[in-house]
DNA sequence: GCCCCTGTCTACCATTTGGTAGACAGGGGC
DNA sequence: GCCCCTGTCTACCAAATGGTAGACAGGGGC
C-alpha cells in the first residue's frame, strides 16, 4: 500500500517541499529522485498545485493520527501536554521533513495554509478547551490557552527542525541531541505550567 | 542615504525573500516593484546569490544593532531577557519581514545560513554565558542556556510571524495582538525562569 | 569641447519550468 | 483474437528565469 506510485510521489514530494521548498522543487527533480518521468507525476496529480494540496492532506492525516494516538489513555493534566510534545518529537525523529513541510505551507500562505490549518482547527480547539479547564481547576498556572499553544507549537517546530540553526546553538542533528532538546522543552513547559 | 538604489534594492529584496521566499522571488518581480529594470539590480549585485549575501549581511547588521541597543543600560537578570524579547518584537512590529527572512535563510541552508549564523554566534555566546552566570548565582531556574535560547528564539519568531498560523490560533496580525503575544511570551518565560 | 565614468536601459540568449499531445506496453474481460 | 483501460513514456511547447552585451544619457574634470 505504501508503495503505489501515487503514494511514493506524495512521500517524496513532502520531503522535497519540506526541505528545498515548494518553488525550489521542480517536477523534474522530483521525478528524477523517484526514478520516473515528470509526466507520470502529472498523470496522478494534474498539476503541481494539485500535488501540493494532496501532500497537505496527507500531512494533516499523519499529524492528526500521531497526536490522537499519542494522547490515548493519558488523562492527567500535564501528562497530556507531555504526551503531545513527545508525539511531535517522535514524528520529528521518524519523519524529519514533516515539520519542515508544515512550516513551508505556513510560509506559502493561502490557499494551502488555510487548507492545512482548517484540518488542525478541531485539534487546536479541543486542546485549548482542555487547558482552560485545567487552569480553572487550578491544576495549571494561568496563561492564555491559545497563545500558550502557539508558543508550544513554535518551540516544537523550532527545536525539532532547522539543523543549521541548531548547530549555531551548539546542537548536532542527532537522535540523542533531539531527545535532550525534547526533555529541555518539557522542563521549560513544566516550569511554566505546573502550579 | 536610505534611498540610494542599492539600498532600496536591499530593502525590497529582504521583504520579498522573507515573504515569498528566495526561489519564489524573481529578479523581474523585484525590479517591477522597485520601478526599475532587472539589469539595474544586476548592475549593483552581479548575481541573485550575491544579492542574497548582501541582504543577509544587512539583516545581521540590523538585528545585531537592535539587540545591542535594546540591552543598553539594562543590567538585572530577567530584565535583560525581557529587554531582548521586547527588542525582537519591536523589530517585528517595525519591519515584519525581517524575521520571515531569517527563517527563510535558515531553510535555504548553507552557505547563506552559515553566513547569517556566523554573524550571530558572538551574540549567542554572550547571552549563553550571561544565563549561565545568573543560574549559577541562583537568580534563575536552571536550564541548559543554549537550548533555552533556542526555545526563546523559536517562540519569538513563531509568535511574531506566520500570520495565517496566528489566525488559526485566534490571533489577528494587528499591533495590539502583537503586544498581547509579547506579554504572554514574557509571562511564560518569567514563569520558567524566575526562581 | 572632449572624454570618460557612472548608472540605467533595450535587446538578446540558453536553460529550466509547468504543462499538453499522443504513442505504446501490457493485461484482463469476453 | 480483439478491445479497451490503465499507467508510463517520448516529443514538444510557451513562458519565465538568471544572466550577457552593449547602447545611451548625463555630468564632472580638464
Amino acid at each position: 500500500m505504501a508503495d503505489t506510485t501515487a503514494e511514493r510521489i506524495l512521500g517524496e514530494a513532502m520531503t522535497a517541499f519540506g526541505t528545498r521548498g515548494y518553488e525550489g522543487t521542480s517536477l523534474d527533480d522530483l521525478a528524477r529522485q523517484l526514478g520516473i518521468r515528470k509526466q507520470t507525476i502529472l498523470y496522478w496529480f494534474p498539476s503541481k498545485d494539485t500535488l501540493l494540496e494532496a501532500v497537505v492532506d496527507r500531512c494533516a492525516d499523519e499529524v492528526t493520527h500521531r497526536l490522537v494516538r499519542g494522547l490515548e489513555g493519558v488523562e492527567d493534566g500535564f501528562g497530556r501536554v507531555e504526551a503531545m510534545v513527545r508525539a511531535m518529537f517522535r514524528l520529528a525523529a521518524r519523519h524529519p521533513a514533516i515539520l519542515g513541510f508544515m512550516r513551508e505551507v505556513a510560509r506559502l500562505g493561502p490557499p494551502s495554509s488555510t487548507q492545512l490549518l482548517a484540518r488542525f482547527e478541531p485539534l487546536i480547539g479541543r486542546a485549548s478547551d482542555f487547558l482552560q479547564v485545567e487552569m480553572d481547576a487550578g491544576r495549571m498556572q494561568r496563561h492564555e490557552p491559545r497563545l500558550l499553544l502557539l508558543a508550544a507549537y513554535s518551540m516544537v517546530t523550532g527545536m525539532a527542525t532547522e539543523a543549521d540553526v541548531l548547530r549555531a546553538f551548539g546542537e548536532e542533528p542527532t537522535l540523542p541531541s533531539l531527545l535532550r532538546r525534547r526533555d529541555e522543552l518539557l522542563s521549560l513547559l513544566r516550569a511554566a505550567l505546573e502550579p
